[in-house]
DNA sequence: GATGAATGAGTCTTCATTCAT
DNA sequence: TATGAATGAAGACTCATTCAT
């Protein structure tokens, strides 16, 4: 029974969690920029020094955040493939989970929409990576779809970016007063209509 | 006769310019917090106490890059009205327009899109009342296909943010190394995609 | 039987010797304000708090290496005694022993030579004692030589100060690249000229 | 005229010689790592980013002010060789400048001193080449009293380490309250003993 | 006794802004 | 008007010390 070993590594876990928690409010409050390590320790419910204990540098901390982030997010997608493996279907899915995900963990989603500029060296590379593997699951769903006829045959790369783009609409929603939408009606547009687009006509 | 006043007008617009052109430059490479007024003045070719003269703070340099930019593709968007009204073509050019000045004005472009949320008070409502006036101005072009039975009776408003939402996506282009496609690839792909998909069948 | 009092004075100094050695090789290659008590606890084999049970602050360690190194150095020299009353033979041992020291215990010489400044109140105290007391015990051997007329009649504090001065001298050893000298060149040097300079002329 | 540049010049060189003594003071009495910053610029009379408008970092105070100390031994060692050629002169003026430095710049001789340690890098390599030169200085005048038969023929490379050891003697005086001596003291008797030990007996 | 996680005071450094020239 | 030296508030990060387990 490795119990001591167990309970540390349990321990790390509970504390990036709390830093996760903190920082991905208050980061999406004020920006990486504006936001302090202390106001992040203070939101993590941690002591600025015992934050150092488990973080590199405040860079690593948006690391955190966006990994974090992005892993939730890959989590919900993966889930798709599980129910259904009609391209049409996934495809709407993906569209789906990513607007309720923006909706769901706004805090998050702000931040890994906006804050991706700040990371540099590794970080930034890990996460454009990341970024261009969920456009590449939709794109090879695409590939799927134009392979058994269902989709026209459109360049699935690109059609796979403006997939994915159009499925951060929503992360930004509430930054200005004039967005108005329902989370229900965007969804319903975009699939009405951009995903009708680029069906075959029966 | 004004003779002085005008001198002392133009002057001021010559430095604003000057603050403008060396603004666009620094804060599209280094974004809004890391860059420092010194550098900014610097790249304007004035002396750091300069540029204090012409500007309130450093937030102000944001908001004449902000309102410069947005001066300018508001330009570019008015001469599309000169020239057609049929709304079909009108949303088609609004959309071009849109994605060629992402190219033309690449760096006035990204620190729009970038740094809305370095905005505060007044400053920030002021740009994102036109940004909603943007989106209006497409409602309206919308709308006008709707009454004449040009466009599906979708919900305009949502699909004016939605279009200016896409047009948005090449702002972004280049910022990951996975980025391919051409511009002429990207406004092919939301033409004859997003826009024939809201076009009544005939 | 104080058995268990003996076992608990037993470990204490077993820690405290640990302590001590870790210490020795830190302090000797950071310096004292560089050295972390994490490393020298690392370099002692204990824990962090494991090394507060045994010390009473950082600048506790300094003076336990201090005193240490000094109490070495205080066994050499009383051996001297024991093998002859020559104050000629004593004086040049004297100096032998303190070259030899440092070369013997690098780490600790230079540490002792280096770190004092950083000892305060009734450390830096007791230490500035010790070494004045290593100065008397020199001076008393210059005084019997010149009372039995080996030397000439010299002031014998300020002579002993300087052949203490005169001993450091391999302590500073190996800090530039320029230092070229072997310990048995210099101690030649010191005992055929400097030692033979108070001697009385035959 | 480049009357401009010189103003910039000379305000430049007031503002280093202002931070310059401030430090010296502060350096001497604390020790690098207890000084802060802040210390030092108060002492220089100077606001915390004023002293770094003027010096790259903490370190590179430490660097001024050493180089400043030894700038000015050089200047006085230097003047010593306009008034005499002969080496046994010279030699005796090379200990005496030194011992005299000391007290006249009590605090700048404690820091060159104590602090070599402090620097790393590049402020390391430069400032143990300039010691190794006054070495250098020291042997060549050895070499020379050995070649004109006036002194012993001694390994004049560390005869002359040792010279200079003895000559910073004094640099450490005042540390202890058991030292004494006064500087007449001090001399005299390098002078007359260490000096006369190396000369040819006639 | 031993441990090492938690703490927060303390430090260096940057940079927006001011103001005397 | 133009300048850039001077300022000091603010912020990231370190580390000696404590204390619950």
């Amino acid at each position: 029974m490795a119990k001591r070993a167990d309970f540390v590594e349990s321990r790390r876990n509970t504390r990036r969690n709390q830093i996760f928690k903190g920082a991905v409010k208050v980061l999406a409050d004020k920006g990486y920029h504006s936001a302090t390590t202390q106001e992040i320790a203070d939101a993590a419910g941690l002591a600025k020094g015992t934050v150092y204990e488990y973080v590199k540098n405040k860079e690593d901390i948006l690391l955190l955040v966006m990994e974090e982030g992005l892993s939730m997010l890959k989590n919900d997608i993966n889930k798709i493939f599980e129910k259904t493996d009609d391209p049409r279907e996934r495809l709407k899915q993906l569209i789906l989970v990513q607007l309720k995900f923006a909706k769901k963990y706004k805090d998050s989603a702000k931040v890994v929409l906006h804050e991706v500029n700040n990371l540099t060296g590794d970080g930034r590379k890990m996460f454009l990576e990341q970024e261009n593997e969920l456009v590449e699951i939709t794109r090879s769903v695409i590939d799927d779809g134009i392979k058994r006829g269902y989709f026209k045959k459109i360049n699935s790369r690109l059609a796979a970016e403006l997939f994915e783009h159009a499925s951060k609409f929503y992360f930004d929603y509430g930054n200005s007063p004039y967005h108005k939408s329902t989370l229900n009606e965007i969804s319903d547009f975009i699939l009405s209509n951009y995903l009708r687009a680029i069906l075959v006509d029966e």
